[in-house]
DNA sequence: CGGATTCATAGATTGAGACTATCGATATCA
DNA sequence: TGATATCGATAGTCTCAATCTATGAATCCG
């Protein structure tokens, strides 16, 4: 049982200069002189007794061994804090900061129905809501920059723990004098071949899914890309052809819109949204009992 | 970018204080004094705002809030020699301390060869062996203090890698005047039928396997348990029953003995034996030329 | 060239963590 | 019952490690 050669905070150091490339500005953001830094990481450097980063004159680079303690200390840096985590989830689980990712094709129609039941059940908990696609949230609740997230199973989340929200079924919007916007009863796959389509911008999981019913009913998609659902729901108005939408933005985007709606009978057609959260984290109770929250006032 | 609330060493010092179940021993073992271990889990308790031991005069208790910190930390902790691991192996990969574990049934007729090969080969590598049971070394390689192990993949390991190093056949250990002494050839399952069979202890991973192949084969377990092979051999000499052994035990056991050695054919008779690590252990690359070096000295 | 910016070095300051000595409470045993 | 040993907590002191400011050496840019 000796002592540990290294600290966490020497570790902190690393992961700040790596992400910075500059020692300087990772002092900044460490609030120390940078002095204090550099004679930190000389130390870190000495007892690994491995060089960790190249200091050109001109700029500053990870070394081999560099890029790997960084990766590790990262690893490292989040369990302490699910240390910490865990030991305040003792204290009042439901209180304090929680931090959540939401996917963009979810956030808008969800969150303001959903804020306002989670502020009135749970008085003490202080939400901090971060919009990005999946891939960045996957990552940033991998990194511990957030607690959890909202997000569609259908896509690929890696090593998390989930809730079901609910199940979020397609829709397809035409023009009303569109041929399909005149039919009745659900969409099929048959009615869809040889459709032109108008799908998401890249990077949006709700596009990958929408493209997947796209391919297996051999419909067509257009070359535009629309960046939001919105857009995509005026260019359908605007006659530029049709479009899917989850049945969770149907309300909001087209309130007041002629647009005619149907669901979508195809295979793939629906998306499983749920609450994520790291293996094993600490906040896997309390997390439950906001997702059952939100699955309350899920529309 | 805020310094952490604690440090490694208070984790280690609450780890080592659930270990012995006592402050001042858990001071010994850190080599610092009491009140100094004292002063630092009173900080620690005060900075996560909960208390992680009862201290009764008579006992240390861990709370429930203890015990989930000390798991958290021993995994933290482990993460964190695995950093200083990590930087050595950039270093060279071969030399310094290398902690292996190893099963009792294999440890006397592997390391005798294997022990100076491997000194041969790297000659910077200080070897240290720890033989115990499975499950024992499983959980010292869980908790860092080994780093790697050998043993029969057979038995339940948990989440590790491994390199296989060879198969081991199972074989029956009879007196020459036995009736399945006299036979040719392997031994069959349905041979070993109604007869009357020798085992190890409980615990031993070889006793589990032999007992399996006893049960598939309809053979009876009798009474007694022997603690090591070189017991149930002398056992079998003794006229007690027939025994299975692992063909590596063989040569060593039965040199100069008159008992017969018969292979044994029947579903199960056999492991495999394979040097074993951490998941994403940064020793894996050297582990496996280890491993490389064990397989060319099975005998 | 002159000024700005980079990381490293030097020397002073302070505070965290270590030590020894001791207290108060309890368990053990004569 | 009283003596003694043992436990963890507390008090007071000391030391060194981590910080700071000031400055140096090397590079980049206008």
């Amino acid at each position: 049982m000796n002592p540990h050669p290294f600290t966490l905070r020497q570790l902190q150091y690393a992961v700040a200069v790596a992400d910075a490339l500059s020692f300087r500005r990772a002092a900044e953001r460490c609030h120390v002189s940078q002095p204090s830094l550099s004679a930190q990481l000389a130390q870190l450097e000495g007892v690994l007794g491995v060089r960790l980063f190249e200091r050109d004159r001109r700029r500053v680079l990870p070394t081999t061994a560099g890029r790997d303690l960084v990766d590790r200390a990262r690893r490292l840096l989040v369990a302490a804090d699910e240390v910490q985590a865990a030991a305040s989830g003792f204290i009042d689980p439901l209180s304090g900061v929680l931090r959540l990712g939401v996917i963009p094709t979810v956030s808008p129609y969800l969150l303001p129905d959903v804020t306002p039941a989670l502020h009135r059940t749970f008085k003490r908990l202080n939400l901090r809501w971060l919009e990005d696609k999946t891939h960045a949230l996957v990552a940033a609740l991998d990194e511990g920059r957030v607690d959890g997230a909202l997000l569609a199973l259908e896509a690929d989340l890696g090593d998390v723990e989930h809730e079901v929200i609910a199940i979020d079924r397609f829709v397809l919007v035409s023009p009303p004098d569109h041929e399909l916007g005149r039919g009745q009863g659900p969409v099929t796959a048959a009615e869809l071949r040889e459709q032109p389509v108008l799908l998401l911008d890249d990077g949006h999981c709700f596009r990958a899914q929408a493209l997947d019913v796209c391919t297996k009913s051999r419909a067509h998609e257009l070359e535009f890309r629309a960046t939001s659902l919105t857009t995509l729901v005026q260019m359908v108005a605007g006659g530029a052809g049709l479009t899917l939408l989850p049945s969770l933005a149907v309300a909001a985007e087209l309130k007041r819109s002629k647009l005619k709606v149907r669901p979508v009978n195809a295979p793939g057609a629906q998306r499983t949204i749920a609450l994520v959260w790291r293996k094993k984290s600490p906040l896997a109770a309390p997390l439950k009992q906001v997702a059952a929250v939100i699955r309350d006032a899920w529309p």
